[in-house]
DNA sequence: AAAGAAATACGAAACTCTTCGTTGACAATA
DNA sequence: TATTGTCAACGAAGAGTTTCGTATTTCTTT
């Protein structure tokens, strides 16, 4: 009962919103759902009792209407999703997958350039 | 008809089989696949035959047993499936990406030492 | 040719994911 | 108090995923 399963994309977008907002209700998360993709309100809320049930948001019952806060981080969340990745196509290399994520998207300089202090924090870890 | 769907977990586990051991036969992959996770030869046949319908393998049935070929290589469906978790978790920050990738699995100094290269690289070609 | 094996084809069951309509509870207001 | 609006609960449908049993085809061996 203690793991939480990995998010559907469906699931991912509204921890997005959650993430974003911080505890919200159902119409909350609806309506920033819904300008991206038109989607009934019960939708939503089907969704969330959902994720509710599956421990990947907690619900407060305080009020008539209920507010969901998302479970666990986005850090841990998006940490979670990579190592899933990892395992799953890439055989545990976090290099080849730094590889194929700077050659999947034009990275900007900026980030270039975050990306060697991170190196440059990571290794002075280990001296 | 052109675009390949995302593989699924057991998708995924056969594309590697596929790619590690080029064109095979249900019994080949079978075999592989049956040694981390007993399952019944039909269940890869079937799933093979769907993937088939799907695109995400080819078939030659030249002879007795088909054989099966991972239609698209290894680095572009690693390159698809990254782009695709950076666009669902990480708004499309490659930086934050690889972040996470490092938090999620203590590199090896080589691994490190590869990623920096491969910064090299990157920052010598827009210059 | 018959028997046995090895392989594919077919179909279905169990499960999950996604969506939404309907119902009922509750609250504000006229 | 009766009406209207807002919300949660429930159930179900349709699609996709995963698994596997059974039937059929095809090749090989006797």
């Amino acid at each position: 009962m203690a793991d939480i399963p990995r998010p559907t994309d469906v699931e991912l977008a509204i921890l997005r919103v959650l993430w974003r907002r911080g505890p919200s209700t159902v119409k909350e998360v609806h309506d920033e759902l819904a300008r991206r993709a038109p989607t009934g309100y019960t939708t939503t809320l089907k969704q969330l009792q959902i994720m509710t049930e599956k421990g990947l948001v907690t619900r407060d019952e305080s009020q008539r209407a209920h507010l969901y806060l998302a479970r666990l981080p986005e850090e841990q969340t998006q940490t979670q999703l990579v190592g899933d990745l990892l395992d799953r196509a890439f055989e545990g290399s976090a290099s080849r997958l730094v590889l194929r994520a700077l050659s999947s998207r034009p990275a900007t300089p900026e980030e270039l350039a975050e990306i060697r202090e991170l190196l440059d924090r990571l290794e002075g870890d280990t001296q």
